[in-house]
RNA sequence: GGGGCCGUAGGGUAGCUUGGCAUCCUACCACCCUGGGGCGGUGGCGACCCGAGUUCAAAUCUCGGCGGCCCCA
């Protein structure tokens, strides 16, 4: 790495571009190419997606990439939401297209039409169901690798409750597993409801999970919408209840993407580059044989180790042309949360050298120990992070009473609003910056800052990406 | 939304003002030598974003396209 963190921006490019996730040199602004290393850490992330998801009665299913004009355009405010950036297909060959088609911004459109034919009774309810897709945006502003996308790999789960109360209920599944999820990538959040203007196109309400990056900026790494019956009136998605009569389904939808990563690299890396979380990174643990006096008798040794912790994800590197050093350098750049040295040293002593990629400590083991202390040490890895991530993302929320201090610093600035749209606005207009949301987990008395009146909520306020 | 800068081997660069065989570093390949924090040596492969124009001659000048970066709102 030759830039340093604290040059966020910058350092991020390069590490993006060093650690081999993607590769950016795809001629299409906001695409980039998967490469084997990024496409694996995502695949581990999504695979999860699709274990925790299973575990709470949702079933994966796949919907078509093209979505006609006419179904699109059955909710109005969702058209407005994305009309602007949706690609359009307009021609088949040299044939303009009687019905164009768009390319799915996010698959509402797509899935509700066919809702309505498979949702017949109250027994087909809940349908819960979530695609692992990619979707299409044309973004106009300046896109970022995993951040800002043209093109971004998505997960989007959705479901269609008899009551608005079921949906409520749902939401709060959601929020439940999005914890888990949390957990498993090491990521600090906090859990906001978003603003009627900056809600999802179409929706009663967003929630969002926000982090906070390294540059004081927010992300929103999730988000969760109560649909109500707000697309099941215009799609026709109705279901015979029990007492005979129908009424329209109640809507929910989940969504994340390829963002994750973005927020793994920017809040787990270092100067020295990525740091990824045992729980999803490609190659836990790296073994690196140091080759002295005794080639042979030193790989057998590092093969032999490689067989015993098969139960994870281990990478033995065998190249010949290359030094340790040079070695070491480049598996912390691609973040390994582990790495085992085993040399001439460690085999007269009947021990192994471990050292962890998030503090650069070193460990002698003993040889017979070693499978034990890995695995101890890998999840000793993981909460660490988590508790470093978080303590950090804490220390870039600030409470202030005072706009212009908000105007003029970097970070999220938690303020009391008394959540009236024209106290909003003037708080963005003061500020310069926005409100990511309402906090639904923390809460306290005080004065809206702008009208003075009493209120217990807290909203944050902070340049988001 | 507004403004600015820039496209030269896989990556990073010099050359552009004043048009004339394209520089160096790194990576890569081969061989030799090695190995506890980016080894060393010798030899080699590889580039002017695309299109049009001006010109005897274009990386260099002009126009258009595509792509990238930065700043402000």
């Amino acid at each position: 790495m030759e830039v340093d963190k604290e040059n966020f921006s910058e350092w991020y490019n390069e590490i993006v571009e060093k650690a081999g996730l993607v590769d950016k040199r795809y001629s299409i602004k906001g695409m980039h190419v998967w490469l084997p290393y990024g496409w694996n850490l995502m695949r581990n992330i999504d695979n999860y997606f699709r274990e925790i998801f299973s575990q709470y009665g949702h079933s994966e299913v796949n919907f078509p990439l093209l979505i006609p004009e006419t179904e699109f355009r059955k909710e109005a405010e969702h058209i407005r939401g994305f009309e602007n950036e949706v690609y359009w297909v307009t021609k088949g060959g040299g044939d303009e297209l009687d019905v164009k088609m768009v390319l799915r911004p996010t698959s509402e459109t797509a899935m509700y039409p066919m809702f309505s034919l498979w949702i017949r009774t109250h027994a087909d309810l809940p349908l819960k169901i979530f695609q692992i897709v990619d979707i299409f945006r044309y973004e106009t502003k300046q896109t970022r690798t995993f951040i800002r996308m043209r093109q971004v790999h998505f997960f989007e789960a959705h479901t269609a409750h008899e009551t608005y109360e079921d949906a409520e209920n749902q939401i709060k599944e959601d929020i439940e597993i999005w914890k888990k999820i949390a957990d498993k990538l090491a990521l600090p959040y906090r859990i906001v409801k978003k603003t009627d203007w900056d809600k999802f196109p179409g929706a009663v309400y967003s929630i969002g999970a926000e982090t906070v990056m390294p540059s004081g900026r927010s992300l929103q790494i999730a988000t969760f919408h109560q649909y109500g019956q707000k697309f099941s009136k215009p799609y026709g998605i109705e279901y015979l209840k029990e007492d005979g009569t129908h009424d329209y389904v109640h809507q929910t939808t989940f969504g994340m993407s390829e963002r994750l990563i973005g927020a793994i690299i920017g809040i787990h890396g270092d100067d020295r580059g990525l740091i990824l979380p045992p729980e999803i990174a490609p190659i836990q643990v790296v073994i690196v044989p140091i080759i002295g006096e005794d080639k042979e008798k030193i790989l057998d040794e590092a093969r032999k180790i490689k067989d015993e912790l098969k139960d994870f994800r281990v990478h033995l590197d065998h190249r010949d042309n290359y030094t340790p050093g040079y070695k070491f350098y480049d598996w912390e750049l691609k973040g390994v949360p582990l790495r085992v040295e085993i040399g001439p040293r460690d085999l007269k002593k009947n021990q192994v050298v471990l050292v962890r990629r998030d503090t650069g400590k070193k460990f002698s083991v003993p040889r017979d120990k070693l499978h034990e202390r890995v695995m101890d040490m890998l999840e000793r890895i993981q909460r660490d992070m988590t508790e470093k991530a978080r303590n950090e993302m804490e220390g870039r929320i600030k409470y202030t009473d005072d706009l212009e201090e908000i105007k003029n610093n970097t970070g999220v600035f938690g303020v009391h609003w008394c959540g009236n749209d024209e106290c909003g606005h003037k708080i963005e207009n003061i500020t310069e910056k926005r409100i990511i949301g309402i906090s639904l987990e923390e809460e306290s008395l005080g004065k809206c800052v702008v009208c003075g009146k009493s209120t217990n909520k807290i909203a944050y306020v902070t340049r988001p990406y």
